[in-house]
DNA sequence: GTCTATATGCCGATAGAC
DNA sequence: GTCTATCGGCATATAGAC
């Protein structure tokens, strides 16, 4: 750090990065724990012991991916969730507005093959032990599902909060499992479904719309 | 097998049903690359080399643990379609009384403190590595899936079979989602969500019927 | 059938040369 | 910064006594 930047080696921050790709798709394709820092050095062209002279530890290296992921991704649901705002200054944002917002950063990320298994990454670590993934998927998703409460509640204003988050709840298991297992689609529908990006979204925000919408026949709680 | 009932010990079957729970439930817990043969034995109480014994590998492990959850549960999905067919003969089946069929089993197990982590197991298998996991899921759901979308195109006559399709995916992701983290919904929701089984279920039937059912105002390709 | 003992190998992490 | 070499541990699996 203290090198003047000409005679700073690209090779350095080079290897790091490469180590931080190759865990980044060796942890979305084999999970966290069955993927072996060996697997990843060799799998980046690096050193076994550069693992550690970059990241302390495994655990750290896992924190700093999955923490790397999540961190771009709320930050485009809350850029979208800002331009729809503006979008409609004077009055509550239309539901599949918000929707779009929340829907559509995942399914980029998962619909893109240079990110799919950064995606897969997400979606298993929601699995795993509940130790410190959990911890950076909470500490990241409180502040955000906030900010989007504000809006469906000013959207949906009959529909109690607490009906609201189980909705939201309901919808986010729709959209990993969409997000995860988008390429098992055509498999499982007898060949009907064709998951395109755009399809598959505007699919996934006519079915959320029309659930967080339900008026329950049944009483509420 | 060729000794008198008399003199058989009841050890025999103990044991392997030991392993078998263990398993279950460790497998559940941490995942399968991360619970290892001596976690399990020694959860059970038995020798790590029974497990080689009575399983062959940890691999025919997991194979049938896996097995033997998916399939009780999907007999079950089965009759409770079975018994919804007869209470409506004449007609079709109402929305609501086919995704308590399909959505209710799954709940049952998920809020199961003895089964829970058996749930979770299925849960995360979805994610793990495209082997022979995969395989057994894809084997259990076809036939399954092919029954209630009999049930379904009788119920929903103006959706085409491939929207039923996507929602029913969304629908099972949904599932899934609520089942593995239940427990985590009251932290989710700022303390709003409190989960027992049937609100739970009521909730997730209502907000399915109102997504399988929507008529979209965007056009349908 | 159940055990001890062990074979064989990969794991994460680190010490120390360069 | 990057490498080799290696430590100590735990993994799965099995051979063989009882």
């Amino acid at each position: 750090m203290s090198h003047s930047a000409i005679t700073e080696s690209p090779s350095q921050i080079d290897n790091r990065a490469k180590i931080f790709e190759a865990a980044e798709e060796l942890f979305g394709k084999h999970g966290f724990s069955a993927t072996s820092l060996r697997a990843i050095t060799a799998e980046a062209g690096v050193n076994l012991a550069s693992v550690n002279y970059y990241f302390g530890s495994k655990d750290q290296l896992i924190v700093e991916v999955l923490s790397r992921a999540i961190g771009p991704l709320n930050e485009q649901r809350l850029a979208l969730l800002g331009k729809a705002r503006r979008a409609y200054p004077s009055g509550p944002i239309p539901l599949p507005e918000i929707l779009n917002a929340i829907l559509r950063p995942c399914l980029e990320m998962a619909f893109d093959p240079g990110r799919q298994s950064t995606f897969r990454l997400l979606g298993r670590s929601l699995s795993e032990e509940g130790n410190f993934i959990g911890q950076v998927i909470e500490r990241e998703w409180t502040p955000l599902i906030g900010k989007f409460m504000e809006a469906l509640r000013e959207t949906l204003p009959t529909i109690p909060e607490s009906e609201i988050y189980w909705r939201i709840h309901f919808t986010v298991g729709a959209l990993i499992h969409l997000s995860c297992h988008h390429r098992d689609l055509p498999l499982l529908s007898n060949g009907l479904c064709q998951a395109d990006i755009e399809s598959s979204l505007a699919r996934l925000i006519d079915y959320a719309s029309a659930g967080l919408q339900s008026a329950a026949s049944r009483p509420q709680p």
